[in-house]
DNA sequence: CCTATTATTTCGGTGTACCTAAATAAATTA
DNA sequence: TAATTTATTTAGGTACACCGAAATAATAGG
């Protein structure tokens, strides 16, 4: 419970700690923490002590790692700063959506709390960013669609690309090659059993039917990097992340 | 000698070293560095060896520093990223002249070359920032408007103001509410001895007489911040400040 | 239930960029 | 010139964010 100074470490950890829950619910792991940073075993079990001093974290050794309430705070506001930028990146200075991750992730750090809400503005507060994730307002509410791993999905099922995860550039323009994009329509045709490929039909989104769609063979690493929302699901809940407070707190003093 | 592995710290020990002879020639101090750094004198004087090793300056004990061709190309290319965010941010993000500074003297260090050379292109690759100074090309050329320090000329005189320092914020809000900024028409009426205060009379930026001007008394912070090109004085000349290859070498693989 | 494997933490150590205090060189002044 | 003042460097130390290797806890297999 120290008087919280943070720093770009700090916010990719707790950041990082926040993005594996937001599909699924299962907390983090030392191990799995230390996979997504790229860093030692050992430095996450240092640094997970000091967000715990901070109170950033809830953690007991041995144990997963969960933000505390202060802890969702520093992640969604990281998370805002990250999705925005990706969106300012696209939209204002012609970047693709394969090369605005790497971006973000220095940027984020560096912005001020002013730079984000000028953007914000000219962006006309944003919810998606350009993978589809949705953006959490300067209040900290975000919105989930209720969407489904297109792994999981079986045949004859289908959906409207909802998000696709922004981590494998290459992946991304594979993808924008083959034209499936966030809003695709997709319709799985079949697959081949133990993580073979996966067979869809994807249409342009908008496409209300499949006539002029593709049919497209994804493989394993697609297939868990797209999300869909199935027809007649119900439109999308906002998830009152946090209540009270805006979240420019952390960075309005930060240098 | 060594690879030259650069940092945000290097970035701005050798981007200040260039701004200290970038209107006069004498060649910067350590102390001199230390103050502009807000540094202990001890932490230059390390700094500097690192510095030497790398060879972006040369030194030698107790004398002052000097950057190396490499240094200049270093400090160069960090001059230019500095100054086209701070003319971004005013001509795209509706920031006022004193807040561009400190939100560029981040920034300059987390943004990639190809946000550099996009920004560029938007903005159609300005030659001035919003302070007035010259941004250096991409292969660091930079044209230096020949300038003169305000408190340096002698009563009688005219100019158009072509640079105001940007460093304290005050002034720069002080000077746009009196109604200088860039371009600014001045002429020095008179001045009080001893560094007492410098009356001029301001015109708006075009106007060839003092019709409309405004008397103004302006204190010796602000005498020593504006630079005004005398009329009749030659157009300005290219300095040629590198031959040879772009500025991007260093970003170009930075973290 | 004991053992082997795996997960996690602890320990000792590195590089960067700072600091204060002490030592030394250079420049002034008497 | 000698003494004093000022500038600069060196010495010793801190915080941060890492690392590999060793120790320890949890889990899984027999
Ligand atoms: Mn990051
Ligand atoms: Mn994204
Ligand atoms: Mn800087
Ligand atoms: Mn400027």
């Amino acid at each position: 419970m120290k008087p919280t100074p943070t720093s770009s470490s700090i916010e990719d950890y707790v950041k990082v700690i926040y993005s594996f829950t937001e599909w699924q619910d299962k907390p983090i792991t030392s191990t799995q923490l230390a996979a997504r940073l790229g860093v030692a075993n050992s430095s996450v079990s240092e640094m997970v002590r000091k967000l715990k001093d901070q109170d950033l974290v809830e953690h007991e050794p041995y144990s997963p790692i969960r933000l505390t309430r202060s802890g969702l705070r520093l992640a969604l506001s990281m998370v805002r700063r990250h999705r925005l930028l990706e969106t300012y990146l696209v939209r204002e200075l012609g970047y693709t959506w394969d090369e605005v991750h790497e971006e973000a992730e220095l940027l984020e750090h560096a912005v001020s709390e002013t730079f984000i809400q000028r953007m914000a503005d000219k962006l006309g507060n944003p919810t998606r960013d350009p993978h589809g994730d949705p953006i959490p307002d300067a209040d900290g509410h975000i919105t989930m669609p209720p969407s489904h791993r297109l792994d999981e999905l079986d045949a004859g099922h289908r959906g409207r690309v909802s998000r696709i995860s922004d981590h494998n550039p290459e992946l991304l323009r594979y993808l924008d090659e083959h034209g499936i994009g966030v809003d695709t329509e997709l319709e799985i045709v079949g697959r081949r059993p133990f993580g073979g490929t996966l067979e869809v039909l994807a249409a342009p989104a908008g496409s209300k039917d499949m006539d002029r769609a593709v049919r497209l063979d994804l493989g394993d690493e697609a297939a868990v990097s797209l999300w869909v929302v199935t027809d007649g699901s119900h439109p999308g809940c906002t998830v009152q992340e946090l209540t009270g407070g805006s979240l420019m707190s952390p960075h309005t003093a930060s240098p």
